[in-house]
This record gives C-alpha cells, sequence and structure tokens, in this order.
DNA sequence: CGTTAATCTCGTACATCGTACGCACAAGAC
DNA sequence: GTCTTGTGCGTACGATGTACGAGATTAACG
C-alpha cells in the first residue's frame, strides 16, 4: 500500500507541505529562518549549526526537526527569506524595461552584499515562494519590449548572471585599505616572488608603467583596489544593458 | 625568539613553502591535487575527504598533513590546478582583443564545465600560481586596446565576473530533457500550485500564450530548457562586450 | 661502516557535525 | 475522564577535520 516513496502524503519539497500548526507550536518557519539568518549574518554560515539555530530559538537540538526534515530544508528557508529582500514593494517597479532591470539588479546585489553567505553554498540553490515571485516581476520588468519570449527569458537570466557573478567576485572583496584581510595571508608575498621571477610582463608593467610602483605589494594592492570599486557595478550593469540594447533594435534573426 | 605567528619560518601560504623532497617523498602536491579532483569529478566535492584521497593514494589519513596544513589547502591545490586548464596555451591567444578574452571566457566556461565542484566553495577562494598566469593573459589580451589601466581591469573583471555568473548558474542546470532531475523534487509541483493562485499574471501570460501550453508542468520545463539553451553563453558574451566596445568609442568621462 | 638527526608515515583520540530513534508530555476531541 | 496525536527533546551513532606523538626510513657525517 505504501510505496517506499510516497506521493501524495508528506511531499518532499518543504514548501508543499503545511507548517505546524494543528496544535500549538512554540516556533514558525520564518521564526525559525530568522534565526538562522541572523547567525549566518553575524558569525558566519558554517557557524549554523541544527544545535547552534535551536540554542538561539531556546529550544532542543532535535526539536528543529519537527518543522524541518534536514538541513537541506533549513538552508532553503534562509534563502527564500533572503529573496524575499530582493522583492521590489508593489508599485515601486519603474515602467520603462531599463530601469526595472536596473531596480532588480540592484536590489538583488543590495541583498547578497547584505547576506554574503548566501553565496556560499550557491551550488545547491532551490527555488522556493518568494523565489518565484522574483521570476515573476523580473518578467514583468520586460513585458514592454516587444521582444519574443526566448530573448525576454534570456535577457533576465543574462543579467541575473551578471549580478551574481559580480556579487561573488564582489564576496572575495579586497576592498578598502586592506592588505591581505581577505585574501590568505602570504598572498602578496607570492605576487612579490613570482613577479621578480620576470615572467610576467604585462602584470609588470601594469603596476612600473602605470600604477607608478617599485614595490609589487603596492602595486598589488592598487590594482585590488580598482578590481573593487564599487561604482564598477553600475558601470557593468550599464555596459551590459547597452549591448542588450544595441541588440533589440537590429532585426531578429531568422533562423 | 619564536614569534607565535612566524612570519620568515614555513610561511602560512602553501605556495610559499617547497613541497616536500628532500628525503624521499611518495607523494607530489600535483599527484594529491588530481587524486582530489578525480574524486571531486566522479563523486562530488562532498566526497572529497581527507580520508578519501588519502584511501585514493594509497596513504594513510594523516599522510596528508606532511603536504598540506589542512583540508583548506588541499582545496587551493584543486582549484589551482583547475586554473591550469584554463591557462591558453602559449602562442594560442589571439591577436584581437575581443578574439582573446572570448577564448579566455570559453576556456574558463569549460574548465568550470568540466570541474562544476569549483563552484561549490567559491567563496573562500585564493589565488595561486597559475591564478597569476591567468591574470597575467587577461592583461595580455586587453593590452592593446589602449584603454588606461583602470578601464582595462574594469573589462576583464567584468567578463571574468559574466562567465563566473553564468557557469555558475549553468551548475544549476535543469538542461536537456530533465523534469526535476537536478531541482529538488516537487519543484514542478509547487510552481503548479503557486500559478493556480493567479497571483503570477506574467508568469502565467508566457506559458499559455507564447509557450502554448495549459499544463504548467511542460510550461515550466519548457522555460528552464530555454534559459538553459547552451548557445546563450556566446550570446550574452557576445552582447557583453558589444557594451563594452561601445562604450571604448566614446571619449574618456574626465571627472 | 655505524650513529645521528631530520624527514616521512600514520594509528589513536577527540570535538563537532547531521540526524535516526524513540520516549515523554500535553493539547484537543470525544 | 480517556484517547489520539501533535509537539518537544535526550541519547546515540557514524562521519568529518585534525592535534598529538610514536614509529619507520633515509641522507649525511663521522
Amino acid at each position: 500500500m505504501s510505496s517506499p516513496s510516497q506521493t501524495e502524503k508528506s511531499p518532499a519539497l518543504i514548501w508543499l507541505r503545511d507548517e505546524p500548526g494543528t496544535r500549538r507550536p512554540s516556533h514558525s518557519r520564518a521564526q525559525i529562518a530568522a534565526a538562522a539568518v541572523r547567525i549566518a549574518d553575524t558569525e558566519g554560515f558554517d557557524a549554523v549549526s541544527m544545535r547552534r539555530v535551536a540554542q538561539e530559538l531556546g529550544a532542543g537540538t532535535m526539536t528543529l526537526y519537527h518543522y524541518v526534515r534536514n538541513k537541506d530544508e533549513l538552508v532553503m528557508l534562509m534563502n527564500d527569506t533572503v529573496m524575499g529582500e530582493v522583492l521590489v514593494p508593489d508599485g515601486e517597479l519603474p515602467s520603462g524595461w531599463r530601469e526595472a532591470i536596473t531596480t532588480i539588479a540592484r536590489r538583488s546585489r543590495a541583498a547578497f552584499e547584505r547576506h554574503r553567505w548566501t553565496l556560499d553554498r550557491v551550488t545547491d540553490i532551490s527555488i522556493g515562494p518568494n523565489g518565484i515571485k522574483h521570476f515573476e516581476q523580473s518578467l514583468e520588468a520586460v513585458r514592454d519590449t516587444g521582444l519574443p519570449a526566448e530573448k525576454r527569458l534570456g535577457l533576465i537570466s543574462l543579467v541575473d548572471e551578471y549580478v551574481f557573478g559580480y556579487s561573488l567576485r564582489e564576496t572575495i572583496d579586497f576592498g578598502g585599505e586592506v592588505g591581505d584581510e581577505q585574501w590568505p595571508p602570504g598572498t602578496l608575498e607570492l605576487f612579490e616572488r613570482e613577479l621578480q621571477s620576470g615572467a610576467y610582463p604585462c602584470i609588470s608593467s601594469l603596476m612600473s608603467d602605470e600604477l607608478h610602483t617599485d614595490n609589487v605589494a603596492d602595486g598589488t594592492r592598487r590594482t585590488m583596489q580598482i578590481i573593487s570599486q564599487p561604482e564598477r557595478f553600475e558601470e557593468g550593469l550599464h555596459q551590459l544593458l547597452d549591448g542588450i540594447e544595441a541588440g533589440m533594435g537590429s532585426a531578429p534573426k531568422s533562423n
């Protein structure tokens, strides 16, 4: 009677199951997710263990498993919570497609910046309710482009990919006045040693001729600073959208 | 005499230390890295444990710690190995900057595709010898653009970010004929349920009006397929480079 | 050759993690 | 009251990263 993978009773995906509520549950999914997000924000993603989250909630460890099947589902809750912050509030989505897409891209980047841990476990991402709403908003943003469905989907995916990639690199940020704050200690020395071998003419010329420094460490730092300049996000997005727009005017290729 | 963080003896960064070799080491960093990469490729990144790698080498677990300080260093070796595959062989870098950058981008994407696990632990990325060579090649690619240093660095970073973002999304690929092979099981049902609420006019209209399907599952699958079309990589790269090129012709803004 | 000291190997042990199992309690239905 | 079952959680187990230190091997030197 009961198949090993029962498809009707108690679905595998958490969003398809009701959260506990018939009796009088002490916690809600939202509370649990919020607690986990709080820990990840302040102590890093690795600090998010079932024990730590339970402790944060003042509950026993195994209690969590009444709300969540396993840790992956907890992470799903966390990710969807962040996705909720990406959503543009009702009525605030600009009408022009460029402005609309830009607004969404900025919000995405801001959310990733607030919760850098999102990009830690990026491979096993799932789509939850807020993810679907995000998709809806993205489609809304490009509705009036006049492009066929495939082109519109390609457009929003392309921008998503850029924002993702940019945010990811930003996470590995060497920003500000750091030396090797984010990089593993010794990275500067590695550069120094390698460059002295003379095998890197372009890097060497960049540093000595253009950045005007004979100190490799300073040159490396300066290079990292340039790459990490936050205004590069807007510039890159602008260039990307320019390229997209240029391709829109031309007749759609017929194959 | 010995400061707690000794800077001269035994540097913290693995690339600054000689690998064992004075006596007669049974293994080399290259061998160890190759073994770990092999495991990650075939069994997934999570299967790469110190015990498993040691077993693959026919060595005791703790033997690895003679070649590597901790697992992070092992992962550094793995990542730099992949970076080695990204490097364009001598003399094969095209002369035009667009072609050169495109070549590098394609190789990067191909390497990420061969070793999807690279994107799993993307946050704690470090730069090794091959990473520096990659940087050199990127600079070489844009050498003759005539752009100032900052613009050139921005250019190669921008393309890197796109490739990274694209590859990342590709990892979460729903490609081919899958239903919910990559997505957590039940994702299709979630879409189905959510869309029936009528709260997603753009998604609904996309599926019924443009993809001509009243079956939500089919529409979702079709949408995923469109997004996952591999030729989107080249298209997106092309559009991005178009946007960059358009910005190059104009006089550099003076502020 | 034998002695020595550094290099290389690795077994044991421990803290920490995710979570299977199953009992205890208590809320609602009757 | 009694029964059912939703809810809470203690215990226990296997897996992981790695600290510690003891053994084995080799090169160098007398």
